[in-house]
RNA sequence: ACGACCGUAGCUCAGUUGGUUAGAGCGCUACCUUGACAUGGUAGAGGUCGGUGGUUCGAAUCCACUCGGUCGUACCA
């Protein structure tokens, strides 16, 4: 093996052999275990994100894999509609052309071509990452099996009435000209005004105190040209006088009543409000509640109409409204929104219309991929009625059926399925699934499958002319039904049968409503067990935080603080690093100020972790649901783990490998060492397995890292070369078999956080410990073993006590680490002399000793630097070496450490309430402990005098 | 406004139902090229667990209040 480990050197051709192989693939044996992926988009890339969420899937994917389940990673990735479009919009716009002059064919085409070329990536970056997905089962969102399972549950969901069409007020992106549910808008805070407009009072009416109009408040003057009324509270003393009067409305000359509605508040503003159904959801409320008609006053652009779109409350197109064609002033036709509200301000300023500006800080809606303001827009759209699905869903996780992971996202999950709102499915995209839906000239609708059984269904004879629905389905429509569609459905396959419901779905929290609450919903809507009960997708809900840079911040392309998990893993040089950074920036003046920022932080680029250091990073900062503020310092440290783990391995190997390990028979040795080790391991092997049962990878790692490092590596490697130094035969043999036995095991307790380097040594060390086998991916997972040595562990630390007591004296008397030290012990009992004669020889190397001897009392001792190791004394002779001032300091040290515990305890104990009312047993340990320290104290006492006196 | 989460060593974080003298990694100090590893070894310094009050024999842990931070959801036109 080489000396340093290089992790680029055997990542990336282990991974290749493995897939060729076919490991990934299910074994066919054995209770089922799967998990799918949270599908990628198909033209994104890895970031950080995934790279933690694939380390946990991976890592339970291989545990469960080895543990002898029927595992099955499910992989495939997500046509992400209008993300995908928009990135093949702007591609198109470089050329300077568009979708529009493609038309919608060619543009389609167009986007599966960049779905060939650029949609390898993320799968190559899966690969680096060690992702044991089985590849042959790869499914993407709009394959044929998949868009054939959207047109089933579409078509289901018709015919049950829990899909409808209707005219209703959207959130609607103007820029990217769709319709967006509710949850891809996001609302900022944002420093605007409100602007307070008299609305003359018609017919010579006058309020309570004798004004001529009503003053009403508003953030979006623009709209005021489609107000239908002015309402205000049914009980405000000011105005009921006024309600059933009209207003003459100001630039628009018509007539609006005034109406009395309670959602109106009283104390807000005037009072009065400005009703404007089309374009406000609040009024739309009071719209429907008031029969009020309804009039639309911008187009798709958001820009102002030259004829207003009128319908009725229920959103019938009518032609007039109280004589209203709908023509709106020519001043503002085809103004743009923001445009024609500061004209439209100007104009009631100029007619002394405007009563008062008021700054306000509002709440503006954002579409969360455009990124400009959605508008309220009255359009036809598909709904999905959720409230019947969402009952059985929520019970679903109230009963425990499904259990979040931290449990706190359940109250989030049900807070939002309480009010859920009718989920509006329908895009105004050419990328995705086509709305399964047919109209024939008049206007009806026709749903199915495809147009064939459309005609069938409905008797259409072919000179019928049917036009499919233009619109495509919500990305997530399909991605909610990933759980049960990937497998087959709406075949009834051996998939289905064997692998749902899944294990566990592991997912950000961001997407909890987004996907993970809609597969619930969908998947225990159409899938059913033997009894008719419905099949939850998954029975644990692993929730990820999110990964941010070391400062907490969200990582973002405009902040310039993006880390490529490959970067990690590979290492970039600084000016590359920063070219990426810098590249495509939608802000271009931000570029100065990341480049300074990145060559700051990063001033000799990034060194290369390789792949399994960036596993067990992620790992290890995986605490239950918290976000992760992404350390440097966290990947190089557990870089040096793999590269210890890699140098213990090669020790190992060195001792083992053209030895005789016994093996072949011949008579086994173990050492205390030998026997301790098995012993701790075990402990390892129980604890590492509750720390993933748990979805504890941060304990895992710890453990891990622990026992490797720690126990192994520090304390067992080193007490192997006293043995392999100098033991018998049958003592080697026993001292090689445990180093190669547990290693082996090691590895593959390893295997599933750390994948390459376990792989590349077993394959080496396995065939040492007789084990065969062509890959420790198919390799048992390590069990807890009954104890085989029970008094190991307690010698082997009373041993490692009294071996750290000397260093001690060492390190504090500063003596040279090179200079062997003769050890006098006192008081010692027979156990401690029965321990320390049959390991002299561990002691003497470990704690590097010249001599041991035994004395009667610490009387015969000479003048020494000593140490308590329960009674027993150890005393160095200082004989020159040590010096008296030095060890009078250290005495005093421990003397006063002894005296505040003999306090601390004595207090603890004289204390009535505490001996009356403590449970017996924390009673006995708390006298053990004064007993203890009292005897420690009085024993340190001794010797400072005896050191004074000199 | 409501809700959730967080506040522990210089930094990043553990601390399962209240019970030793609160832990780890990094960083820091001193010494050490000892035949796996300087991406290393040995020893060491460093925290009254955001604050106040309470429950308890006993609180980082439970309760109340409070300060600070993060994130959701709902918003008043």
């Amino acid at each position: 093996m080489d000396k340093t480990y290089s992790p680029n050197a055997i990542e990336q051709a282990l991974y290749q052999k493995w897939e060729q192989a076919g490991y990934f693939k299910p074994s066919g044996q054995g209770s089922s275990y799967c998990i799918m992926i949270p599908p990628p988009n198909v033209t994104g890339s890895l970031h950080m994100g995934h790279a933690f969420q694939h380390t946990i899937m991976d890592t339970l994917t291989r545990y469960k894999r080895m543990d002898g389940f029927n595992t099955l990673w499910q992989v495939g990735s997500d046509h992400a509609g209008i993300a995908t479009q928009m990135v093949v919009e702007r591609q198109l716009a470089a050329q300077g052309t568009s979708r529009q002059e493609l038309g919608r064919d060619a543009f389609i085409d167009k986007i599966w071509e960049w779905k060939e070329q650029s949609g390898g990536t993320i799968t190559q970056q899966m690969r680096r990452l060690g992702d044991s997905v089985d590849w042959d089962r790869e499914r993407f969102t709009m394959d044929e099996g998949l868009s054939n399972a959207v047109k089933e549950v579409f078509v289901r969901l018709h015919k049950e009435n829990l899909i409808y069409r209707g005219k209703r007020l959207v959130n609607w992106d103007p820029k990217l000209q769709t319709a967006i549910s509710d949850l891809e808008v996001e609302n900022k805070e944002q420093q605007g005004h409100i602007w307070h407009l008299r609305y003359p009072l018609a017919d010579g009416a006058k309020t309570a105190d004798g004004k001529d109009h009503l003053v009403v408040a508003t953030t979006r003057p623009e709209t005021m040209l489609g107000d239908v009324c002015v309402a205000v509270h049914p009980d405000d003393e000011r105005y009921q006088a006024l309600v059933g009067k009209f207003i003459d409305l100001p630039l628009v000359q018509r007539r609006i009543p005034i109406i009395a509605d309670s959602y109106v508040d009283q104390d807000f503003g005037t009072g009065c409000v400005k009703i404007t159904p089309a374009h406000d959801f609040n009024d739309y409320d009071i719209g429907k509640r008031n029969k009020l008609a309804m009039i639309a006053v911008l187009d798709d652009h958001a820009h102002v109409r030259e004829r207003a779109g009128l319908y009725t409350a229920t959103g019938e197109a009518i032609d007039t409204i109280d004589g209203f064609d709908g023509t709106l002033p020519s001043a503002y036709q085809g103004m743009e929104r923001f445009a024609a509200r500061k004209q439209i301000i100007a104009d009631f300023d100029a007619a002394g219309l405007l009563d008062k500006v008021e700054q306000h800080t509002n709440k503006v809606p954002y579409g969360d991929r455009g990124g400009v303001p959605i508008e309220p827009h009255l359009t036809d759209q598909w709904y999905v009625r959720v409230a019947p699905m969402a009952e059985v869903a929520t019970r679903a996780v109230e009963d425990g059926e499904i259990q979040f992971v931290p449990k706190q996202y359940e109250n989030m999950y049900f807070a939002w399925m309480r009010d859920i709102q009718d989920w509006c499915i329908s895009r105004q995209l050419w990328w995705g699934h086509r709305i399964p839906a047919w109209y024939d000239e008049q206007g009806n609708v026709y749903v199915g499958r495809d147009e064939a059984e459309v005609r069938q269904e409905h008797n259409l004879s072919d000179d019928v002319r049917l036009q499919q629905d233009e619109d495509v389905l919500d990305t997530w429509f399909s991605s909610a039904l990933w759980s049960f569609s990937t497998l087959g459905w709406p075949e009834s396959t051996e998939d289905l049968k064997t692998f749902h419901p899944t294990d566990v779905l592991v997912t950000g929290f961001d997407i909890i409503f987004f996907w993970v609450a809609r597969m619930i919903m969908m998947t225990m809507h159409f899938l059913k067990d033997e009894h008719g009960k419905p099949q939850v997708p998954f029975k644990t809900v692993y929730v990820t935080g999110l990964i941010r840079d070391e400062e907490g911040q969200k990582m973002s392309k405009s902040k310039g603080n993006v880390l490529d998990p490959l970067d990690m893993i590979d290492g970039i040089e600084r000016e590359k690093l920063v070219a990426k950074r810098t590249a495509n920036m939608m802000q271009p003046q931000l570029e100065a100020k990341i480049k300074k920022r990145t060559e700051k932080q990063f001033p000799e680029g990034i060194s290369a972790h390789g792949t399994d250091a960036l596993r067990f990073t992620l790992a290890a900062l995986a605490s239950t649901g918290r976000d992760i503020n992404w350390d440097m310092k966290r990947l190089e440290g557990y870089r040096n783990f793999c590269n210890k783990l890699w140098n213990a391995s090669r020790y190992v190997l060195m001792n083992t490998e053209e030895h005789d390990c016994g093996l072949k028979g011949g008579e086994l040795t173990l050492s205390l060492a030998d026997q301790w080790i098995i012993e701790c391991f075990n402990d390892t092997v129980k604890q590492f397995r509750s720390a993933l049962d748990n979805y504890r990878f941060d304990q895992a790692a710890a453990i891990a890292y622990e026992f490797t490092w720690n126990q192994f590596c520090d304390w067992y490697l080193e007490l192997t070369k006293p043995v392999l130094f100098n033991g018998n035969e049958a003592e080697l043999r026993g001292t090689r078999n445990t180093l190669v036995t547990v290693l082996e095991q090691l590895l593959r307790l390893l295997h599933p956080l750390l994948p390459f380097i376990t792989e590349e040594i077993w394959l080496r060390a396995a065939p040492l410990s007789g084990e065969r086998g062509d890959t420790i991916m198919l390799q048992a997972y390590p069990q807890v073993q009954a104890e085989r040595f029970a008094s190991a562990r307690d010698d082997m630390e009373w041993l490692k006590q009294v071996i750290v007591a000397i260093r001690n004296i060492r390190g504090e008397m500063n003596l040279s680490p090179n200079t062997p030290l003769p050890v006098l012990i006192a008081n010692a009992d027979t156990q401690a002399r029965a321990r320390l004669k049959h390991n002299a020889s561990f002691l003497s190397a470990l704690a590097k000793l010249e001599t041991v001897e035994f004395i009667d009392s610490a009387d015969e001792a000479p003048a020494s630097a000593t140490a308590l190791v329960g009674r027993m004394e150890l005393h160095i002779p200082m004989a020159g070496l040590i010096d008296t001032a030095a060890e009078l300091a250290r005495l005093d040290k421990a003397i006063e450490k002894a005296e505040k515990e003999v306090a601390m305890f004595s207090r603890k104990l004289s204390n009535d309430n505490f001996v009356s009312k403590a449970p017996a047993e924390v009673i006995t340990k708390e006298r053990e402990k004064l007993l203890n320290a009292e005897e420690t104290l009085q024993q340190l006492r001794y010797q400072r005098e005896k050191i004074a006196a000199l």
